[in-house]
RNA sequence: CGGGGCGUAGCGCAGCCCGGUAGCGCGCCUGUUUUGGGAGCAGGAUGUCGGAGGUUCAAAUCCUCUCGCCCCGACCA
């Protein structure tokens, strides 16, 4: 499948003592789209499919997929949200029913033209987001006040046929929660949207470690049929924004081009409000690059398949079996814990080689148990987050029970707040355009700056500086200011970035 | 759709300019010594050289056409 970009180094060199392959992993520094790929390559989190645009989402990056899942569905549930699903197949009638969502989605559309061997009579389109569907079925699911409000979420595949992609960040078919409710006011529905923007923010922020901002987009910006759509931003290592999760407060034009109605308590007929939600493996993308080195993945301990590793070492069979059975034994009282623990007693390979291993996967904490460790009643962990042989941590083997909890929370936390320190440092607030553009054409980073600009405003500066407005931020001061373009004063703030 | 790179063993590559019937490293298999940061030694298996035409006594190599993939940009979650 190779290419070998001209900065890509495998080189082999030796040194006195050991010979090895020293770079798998392209720098950071030298290629960092090549090192996010040979991140997902080495940590076999998904490969390439047949099929342009498509990946395999192998069972390491599946695994992180399912922990995601199963935080934000009970977050869902928690809210008073039910699960559902849907078909794939939309008829073309019902996408061409909301006039800016067709226009939307349309040149990014699959079309199923046959099936059974004959062309069909209605041409199916493969769903890239579900609103038609659904509000084709809320149309006959509501009637009355009684029956608001409709809380489905669910979980799919989609497909949008975008002309470039990117592993995880943006393949042609994703897999994603979409949460699709209905209410009877307008109120109720931006307060839908607005709880489940707060929602992905808490999750992102104590799940993935991923410090976010939380705002709203601009109009150029926003869904196609939304009145108005939110959405959380993170930062990645080189300084680019990724929108990790949107929301959306799509008004009455979908019941109104579904013609959607409830009669209120008194007996009105009136369109039914409605707001949409989405978060997608993208998410695994930007795991990766929020928190992964040169080293490999470096995964947050609540998402982690595996969150310990136990590299039990020895020389021959019997201690083999007395480091194992040492090793059981820790497993068997920190897997009642809740601690997803694994114990690599694998023959083939020498430990040095399962230390690098479980390092390029990203596992938080190895702990290492010898011959030595079982004579002084301990074990040796290293910590994924801080790589040097300093940073290794020796515990007796009864305080596994409260240091191992306790390490993996600190673990979580660091993660955070090294990701939040990063982007707070490539933070900078500009008050004209000529800062502006310097920072996007320099060092990169988020842009605060006040705005009071026009639609042609911000297309102008997405020309010149290839920034655009990722939101208009849910905290702002309330300060007054002068706009970075126009010099309009306004209360305002926004954040420009380059984005993904 | 533009720019760049690439298709040769499971993976990474060399060989192509100057045609002579395919090689290196890793991995894999067997044996043996090893095992606290990607082990050593000795044996061994593995290829329709992306595809189709053409030139030639002879093509991975030269010519024509084609297919595909990756990376970078324009569009987007």
């Amino acid at each position: 499948m190779g290419s070998t970009p001209a900065g890509r180094t495998i080189s082999v060199f030796e040194t006195n003592r050991s010979f090895f392959m020293a770079e798998k992993i392209t720098k950071r520094s030298q290629d960092y789209s090549q090192w996010y790929v040979d991140i997902i390559m080495q940590a076999q989190l998904a490969d390439y499919a047949p099929v342009k645009g498509c990946m395999i989402i192998r069972p390491n990056g599946y695994a992180v997929w399912e922990h995601i899942q199963q935080a934000l569905d009970s977050m869902f549930k928690e809210t008073g949200h039910v699960n559902a699903y849907f078909p794939l197949f939309i008829p073309e009638s019902f996408m061409n029913k909301e006039k800016e969502h067709v226009e939307g989605f349309s040149p990014e559309c699959a079309v199923v033209t046959h099936g059974g061997g004959k062309k069909l009579e209605e041409n199916l389109y493969i769903r890239p987001t579900s609103e038609t569907i659904i509000w084709s079925m809320y149309q006959k699911w509501i009637q009355s006040y009684r029956d608001l409000p409709i809380l489905i979420n669910q979980w799919a595949n989609v497909v949008r046929w975008e002309m470039r992609t990117r592993l995880f960040l943006r393949t042609t078919e994703f897999l994603w929660q979409e949460g699709h409710t209905a209410h009877a006011t307008y109120d109720e529905a931006e307060a839908e949207a607005v709880l489940i923007l707060n929602l992905y923010k808490t999750f992102a922020e104590e799940y993935m470690a991923l410090p976010v901002i939380h705002g709203k987009k601009t109009d150029s910006e926003k869904f196609a049929g939304a009145l108005h759509t939110y959405c959380i931003e993170a930062m990645m290592q080189d300084k680019k924004a990724l929108q990790a999760g949107t929301s959306h407060n799509l008004g009455q034009n979908f019941a109104k081009a579904f013609d959607v109605t409830f009669q209120d308590e008194k007996t009105q007929l009136q369109h039914v409000w409605a707001t949409s939600w989405g978060v997608s493996t993208r998410l695994v993308g930007a795991l990766i690059m929020a928190h992964s080195d040169d080293n490999g993945l470096v995964l947050p301990p609540k998402l982690a398949p595996t969150q310990v590793v136990i590299i039990p070492i020895f020389k021959d069979d019997e201690e083999k079996a007395k480091t194992v059975e040492a090793a059981q034994k820790i497993k068997s009282i920190l897997k009642p814990l809740g601690v997803r623990i694994h114990i690599d007693d694998r023959d083939q390979y020498r430990p040095g080689w399962k230390f690098n291993e479980w390092e390029v996967k990203g596992v938080p904490i190895r702990m290492e148990l010898g011959p030595k460790d079982l004579a002084a009643g301990q074990v040796i962990c290293a910590r994924r987050d801080k790589t040097e042989k300093s940073d290794k941590v020796t515990m007796k083997t009864d305080e596994v029970t409260t240091k191992i909890p306790a390490l993996l929370d600190e673990i979580q936390k660091n993660l955070f707040d090294r990701a939040k320190k990063f982007r707070d440092d490539n933070t900078f607030f500009v008050s004209d355009y000529p800062q502006l553009k310097k920072l996007m054409e320099e060092d990169g980073g988020f842009a605060k700056c006040f705005w009071a600009g026009s639609k042609e405003d911000e297309a102008k500066i997405k020309e010149e500086t290839k920034a655009t407005i990722r939101c208009i931020p849910m905290d702002q001061t309330g300060e007054k200011g002068k706009c970075v373009l126009t010099g309009k004063e306004t209360d305002v703030q926004v954040i420009f970035s380059k984005s993904y």
